[in-house]
DNA sequence: CTTGACCTTGGATTAAACTCTAAGGTTTAT
DNA sequence: ATAAACCTTAGAGTTTAATCCAAGGTCAAG
């Protein structure tokens, strides 16, 4: 058995953080003290074991509540929820990767056509750029039309 | 001249979004009607360009800002700032590139080695991952394994 | 018995960039 | 003259993942 002190330290986070998962739902400990202090016993150690996997790949703490519903009900859950998941995530990681990779080339060439000189910033490329849209220099970005069911009357 | 409903609809913002940018100190309509509306001259427009253009590759608004304060003052300000500016940004995105393609490579694995298929998830090897740290799947962070030699950029 | 370390709770704060609401004033068209 | 459309303000809510705080209870050592 563990306080929370004690299993905060095993995996170097802080209690604060234990208690917003229990706020959370993602980890409850199994008991409680005499005094009301939390009892972690190791299947909690497990289980905190796998959110911080999970969030080591790059879960929410919303996605991981998901995955730890199927996970301590494996035997009647499939497969294709588990790997929906990664496969929805991957594709958010995906699409943030294609927004940043866009942001660098874009800063990358502003960067590469200013001086970065001490002289005075009046004809400085990267203001005009930004000023004229260079079309070289900063590429457009796609308009995706995701529908997103955002109504409210 | 434009009343902010005429500017925001040029530039398919909220008007909202425009009172916001004023609230922040980045965007303030050059004169008021005697009733109180915001009217936005040729000039104003030009400014709310330049801060959804730097917006576009990736700046915040707080970086805009400071981008701003460098602009109306061009003359006096060095090159170096603005390409300072821009290189910190350039940096900022790539630590993040970095985090999330390997949240990209640990997902396509976990992925990868899962069936997808309607059985019980009982032996699902995501969930056995996650469970287990399984080194072939989950990269450790710590780890700086940069070894992959694809191909150049 | 007191000190200090540790624990409890609920609630506030952080950062980013909006988005929305409520309650009311203005303009324009019929 | 009235309704629709538009405008004003201050302030609250959203999202994510904590982190910090205050006020107070518990426990081991000296
Ligand atoms: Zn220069
Ligand atoms: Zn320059
Ligand atoms: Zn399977
Ligand atoms: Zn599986």
């Amino acid at each position: 058995m563990y306080r929370i002190g004690e299993l905060s330290a095993l995996y170097d986070i802080k209690a604060d953080t234990l208690r917003f998962y229990e706020k959370h739902g993602l980890l409850s400990p199994s008991s409680r003290s005499g005094s009301g202090y939390r009892l972690y016993n190791q299947d909690d150690s497990e289980r905190l074991k796998f959110i911080l996997r999970a969030k080591a790949v790059g879960f929410s703490l919303n996605d991981i509540a998901d995955l730890l519903s199927i996970e301590v009900d494996k035997s009647n859950r499939a497969c294709a929820e588990v790997k929906g998941l990664v496969d929805t995530k991957l594709e958010q990681v995906e699409a943030k990767l294609a927004e940043l990779q866009h942001f660098a080339t874009s800063l990358k060439s502003l960067s590469n056509t200013c001086c970065g000189g001490s002289d005075s910033a009046e004809h400085c490329s990267i203001l005009e750029a930004l000023e004229s849209s260079d079309q070289h220099i900063i590429a457009k970005k796609e308009h995706h039309h995701f529908s997103h069911s955002g109504h409210k009357d």
